[in-house]
DNA sequence: ATCCTTGATGAT
DNA sequence: ATCATCAAGGAT
């Protein structure tokens, strides 16, 4: 055919026609597609410097009344950022991923200073995706994308398009010459930059290298969830669900109804969760792992109980409570319970001091460790009360008859504070106000002495106690009001115990005699941190961030123009309708698969009247794009009357198209590959299970040999075959074959 | 017992 | 900002 007697290079610099890659002396630009040719296999060369460097390519050859364009560094950056992948890649000093941190960063890396766009204060905030930033991309392929004949940023990526009928650039209105406006080919370039997006954007989710994913809480999910990260489901590996408490993360005091948007109600006395994800998620105690919530230097603001240390005494509405460290947790040891070292008031035990020394609220969440709906079946306990305790001695009878013992136990308890006999406290014990299961929410304490004491293990441990100061009933009795003001209990140990910390100023959060209520008397601690779960009522701060939000960065801007409006990712094969929206071929050939472009009309006689023309709306709006479906490449075709029921054609996807960074070279199986490779595969057998259009395909096929349609879809594929063999892997041959050669 | 994970802290 | 470390987690 005479069209493909002449062919440029592709992206790789691949001569299309000998396959061979000539060297820059051995090129010619056009000036006006700058698409690069190899001059040996040119039919004309120029014949002078003056006209070399004035050469247009076969395909931009116009009509003598049509002026040329100017030359613009346009597609030069796209080379520039071509030639600067290609370096990267060459670079065999750098390991893959070296060679995917240094991609990454050329494709979406970071904001520069010199940053025009109001981004500054945008890369501050935390809880970004690794969406943001980018202006590399921006400098590069931004001017690389810069329109040929208009000078513009482009709105659609494809290289080349044609207007309905009217060979004009799409944005600028000037006209396209019209060889290529018959030819046109999808810029090999701009397929490359296309593909090292995705490469960039799959590196991010597949962890190949280590980048700080942050999700901001208005993008996660209400429930916990498995990131792409975690390489084991569930919830033992999961990521927390969205914060929906209005509460900054070191928010003291109770939750009130005001912070929780909602639900309007607060966090109340008794709320109970199933797990730490929900019990993070409304605001009772933030840290997943970790049993108390502070900073050093700020204080501590919620602890969780939930027996793990053995020289906890939990007394319902006072309890000594043990602080964290001394264990040798190195490596993934988690569960060690040996001590091996002495505590010291630091971190979160300093903080947990802090809020002794200034009298502030803080959060106390009971905790049934370990597997409690297993401890209830199986391990059903007959209990001892001793003290205020219930000890699990035989396992035997029923959970019934532990709420009974829990019962006579509080019961006991009201009657004043009982001491655990020293003999037992090394026995097994449970404190007998942990929830039956999981996580409760059971008010607010204050911390009224802390000391340090040589544990049962041995070592020093952190001390403190900790006394109900709150305005409801603990979950467990049925009183009607909150907490009274009461005199400490005797704490035997204090008289071994070193490090003596006691409040010395009045309490932050104390009880109003006249009020008769538990309240802040001093100004609650100034927050240092922003609230996670946003609520845009609130102040101009939140309206300036929610503006922010709203408005969109020029690299999300050209992120959108690259990606594909139907399945929103970056394009694959992309095509541009008349109307001027990009979709991938693939997409858009699925959305109008079966339809057929006219359809038959009978008349009332039955008679057979002239068929009807269907109207193929845009996906993005609602112009009729039926010409162009019929004949993405040429408009209106010669053979319509005989194409007449032929659907979009080319529905069965590539398999051999897709790309990804793990399939690179070394041909590592790459997950993401696989699992799109399997997806691929899935689409393919659903559209081969279409026989009647496969079947119409094929006989028109046969009436007439390869359609214009496919000729011209085949010179798209062997620039995309090309493409995909340079990248892939550079030495192997050129590979085309139809889509009957995959069935 | 062991593994794999999250998210905050605090040192740098 | 970045990063090592820590934490009373949750499953196998």
């Amino acid at each position: 055919m005479a069209q493909v007697s002449e062919l440029p290079c592709d992206g790789d610099g691949i001569c299309m026609l000998c396959k061979e890659k000539p060297s820059d002396e051995d090129k010619l630009t056009c000036v006006t597609c700058f698409t690069p040719w190899h001059v040996t296999c040119l039919a004309s060369r120029p014949e002078t410097l003056a006209s070399t460097l004035r050469w247009e390519c076969p395909d931009c050859t116009m009509p003598e009344d049509c002026a040329p364009v100017a030359v613009s560094g346009g597609d030069v950056a796209a080379g520039e950022l071509v030639a600067s992948i290609r370096a990267i890649e060459a670079d065999e000093s750098l390991t893959e991923r070296e060679k995917a941190r240094k991609r990454q960063k050329l494709l979406s890396g970071r904001v520069e200073s010199s940053d025009e766009e109001d981004e500054m204060s945008m890369k501050k905030k935390k809880g970004k995706e690794k969406v943001e930033g980018g202006d590399d991309v921006l400098k590069v392929v931004g001017m690389g994308l810069i329109c040929s004949f208009c000078m513009q940023l482009p709105e659609r990526p494809v290289t080349k398009w044609i207007g309905q009928g009217k060979n004009t650039c799409a944005k600028c209105r000037r006209s396209i010459p019209p060889k290529m406006a018959n030819q046109p080919r999808i810029n090999s370039a701009l397929v490359v930059a296309i593909r090292m997006a995705k490469m960039s954007k799959s590196s991010d989710s597949s962890g190949l290298e280590k980048i700080q994913h942050f999700v901001h809480n208005q993008n996660r999910p209400d429930k916990a969830y498995t990131t792409e990260r975690a390489k084991r489901g569930g919830k033992s590996n999961a990521a927390s669900g969205k914060i929906f408490v209005t509460v900054p993360p070191d928010h003291f005091g109770p939750i009130l109804a005001e912070n929780d948007p909602a639900r309007n109600r607060g966090v109340l006395v008794g709320d109970w969760w199933e797990d730490r994800f929900d019990c993070r998620q409304w605001g009772a105690h933030l840290p997943l792992v970790s049993g108390i919530c502070g900073q050093s230097k700020h204080g501590s603001q919620s602890v969780v109980l939930s027996g793990g240390y053995e020289d906890d005494e939990d007394h319902g509405e006072w309890f000594l409570y043990t602080g964290s460290g001394g264990r040798d947790l190195s490596g993934n040891k988690r569960t060690n319970k040996e001590q091996s070292f002495d505590q010291k008031f630091e971190n979160y035990n300093e903080a947990l001091r802090v809020s002794c020394k200034e009298g502030y609220p803080v959060r106390v969440v009971r905790n049934l460790k370990g597997k409690s709906s297993n401890y209830q079946k199986s391990y059903a306990t007959s209990f001892q009360i001793v003290g205020n305790l219930v000890l699990h001695v035989k396992k035997e009878c029923l959970m019934e008859k532990r709420t009974a013992f829990r019962h006579v136990c509080v019961h006991e308890c009201s009657k004043g504070w009982l001491p655990l006999p020293d003999e037992l406290s090394h026995k097994e014990k449970r404190s007998a106000y942990a929830p039956e299961n999981g996580l409760r929410y059971d008010g607010i304490y204050r911390i009224e002495k802390c000391w340090r004491k040589v544990g049962k293990q041995g070592f020093k441990v952190c001390r403190y106690l900790f006394v109900r100061c709150d305005n409801c009933p603990a979950p467990w009795t049925s009183e009607e009001h909150g907490d009274k003001v009461r005199a400490l209990p005797v704490i035997s140990e204090l008289k071994k115990a070193t490090d003596v910390t006691e409040r010395t100023e009045s309490p932050s959060w104390d009880c109003d005699e006249k009020e008769g209520c538990w309240k802040w008397k001093k100004q609650p601690p100034r927050s240092k941190k922003r609230v996670t779960a946003s609520c845009p009522q609130d102040t101009e701060q939140e309206f300036k961030a929610l503006r922010k939000a709203h408005k969109k960065s020029l690299k999300e801007r050209v992120l959108k123009e690259l990606s594909c409006f139907l399945c929103g990712n970056v394009m694959t094969l992309p095509l541009t309708t008349p109307c001027a929206h990009n979709f991938c071929k693939s997409c858009l050939e699925g959305a109008f698969a079966g339809q057929t472009f006219e359809r038959e009309r009978k008349s009332l006689g039955g008679r057979t009247l002239r068929a009807q023309k269907n109207v193929m709306k845009c996906p993005s709006c609602t112009n009729d794009i039926s010409e162009f479906l019929r004949n993405p490449q040429r408009g209106s075709s010669i053979r319509r009357k005989k194409m007449r029921k032929l659907v979009v054609k080319g529905l069965v996807m590539r398999r051999d198209r897709i790309l990804h960074p793990g399939t690179k070279k070394n041909n590592m199986p790459h997950p993401q590959a696989e699992e799109l490779k399997r997806k691929t595969n899935d689409a393919s057998l659903l559209i081969e299970q279409e026989p009647e259009r496969t079947s119409k395909r094929r006989k028109i096929d046969a009436e007439d040999g390869l359609s214009k349609i496919d000729a011209a879809e085949k010179e798209n594929d062997e620039a995309e075959a090309a493409m995909d063999e340079g990248i892939d892997s550079p030495s192997s041959p050129l590979n085309v074959r139809s889509d009957e050669d995959i069935q």
